[in-house]
DNA sequence: CCATGATGGTACTGATCGGTAACATGCGTT
DNA sequence: AACGCATGTTACCGATCAGTACCATCATGG
């Protein structure tokens, strides 16, 4: 019988749960492999050993994260069945509750764009496959909820969500960014439809 | 008679001039001390001569762009002097067109801030002023133009700002952000108004 | 003509970092 | 028990970087 002496999650696990609790809060250059090894429980050369070289690490964190945000749309589907407008509520407030979170360092994937300059960067192609399934999802889903002109809006609420989360680190949480839901439901509300919905 | 051998600019503008450059196009961290006053055509010593470390320096040449923002300001105001909407509009248009610029980097005071995450970095004070005075700036002025709760629709037109800028660097220019100009106008010419102003 | 101050150039320090080599340890399987 | 494999540990290399010391250069102004 193993008595489970600690019940440790496998290292390549550990080391990328601390690439998200510190890329995303001193930000990806900030954050040397050691400190992340050491964080994680382990070293440089067991986490060389999962990943090839720092940039793919990086790339397999954002990966995660990016896997991990495609899940919210499936949670959002299964808490509103058949019903677009409550499931883009439901979006709508749940960025806007972990936006406001983490010590508003907001959105961990715009971030390395930001951050990772150089274009050929693995992790660019991460971000932006990302970036663009959202957009993509999001029209959907405001062509689905029946609103005029679904790329308009749906674009409308992509920027404000992605400014949002910009805003938070640069003007804080005083800022615009911390009024996200209200601004962007008020903007369904005035938004155009095609067909009334109204049972 | 001073042949003007090169009528060069003293080194401290040179240096922040290659700081415009250098930091707001690979990053401020990818760019080193070296690399910058080789750029500005001098050499480190110098550098340090003007700035008395590395921070400062970022610090200084953020200010530099803060004050010139500022400036933009009174170019609209006396492009359409007396006509609020106007001022708006060419506002809108001269941040549309700046960021399609310069291979999509976005707002170098909002990358700043994403990339200097340490909270007590001399940069932050100067990020953070700008953007809560461009905000300030942005109430007014949409009041003065007449549209009913200013500071609603001065955030959104802040965060769709903030949002395309950091949008172009993770999506790139075939995202939403390239849309800036459009969406912003249309949303202002959807906006409820306290007074018509239809002469 | 010389003094002064700003600038250019070189070389150095101490520290950090990405990445690797070599070896030790422990744990499960047969 | 013996083996194999993943992990832990230490030490190291080469490169880069922020910041400084020291000296050379050159213009200007008395």
């Amino acid at each position: 019988m193993p008595r489970l002496k600690r019940a440790a999650a496998p290292p390549r696990e550990r080391i990328l749960q601390a690439a998200r609790e510190l890329f995303h809060r001193e930000g990806i250059h900030a954050v040397s492999v050691d400190a992340l090894a050491a964080a994680a429980g382990t070293n440089k050369m067991t986490l060389y050993r999962h990943f090839s070289s720092r940039d793919e690490l990086i790339a397999a964190y954002l990966q995660e994260l990016a896997t991990e945000g495609e899940g919210i749309w499936d949670e959002a589907r299964s808490a509103h069945p058949g019903d677009p407008e409550a499931q883009l509520r439901f979006l709508l407030r749940r960025v806007s509750d972990f936006a406001a979170e983490g010590r508003g360092r907001g959105c961990a994937l715009a971030n390395a764009a930001v951050e990772l300059a150089e274009r050929k960067h693995p992790a660019r192609r991460v971000v932006e496959a990302h970036k663009r399934r959202q957009r993509e999802r999001l029209v959907a889903l405001v062509r689905e909820a029946g609103y005029a002109r679904p790329e308009r809006l749906a674009d409308e609420i992509f920027l404000l969500v992605e400014g949002a989360r910009v805003a938070l680190q640069s003007i804080g949480p005083g800022g615009p960014g911390a009024r996200l839901y209200d601004l962007a439901v008020e903007m369904l509300e005035r938004a155009p439809r095609l067909k009334s919905l109204h049972k």
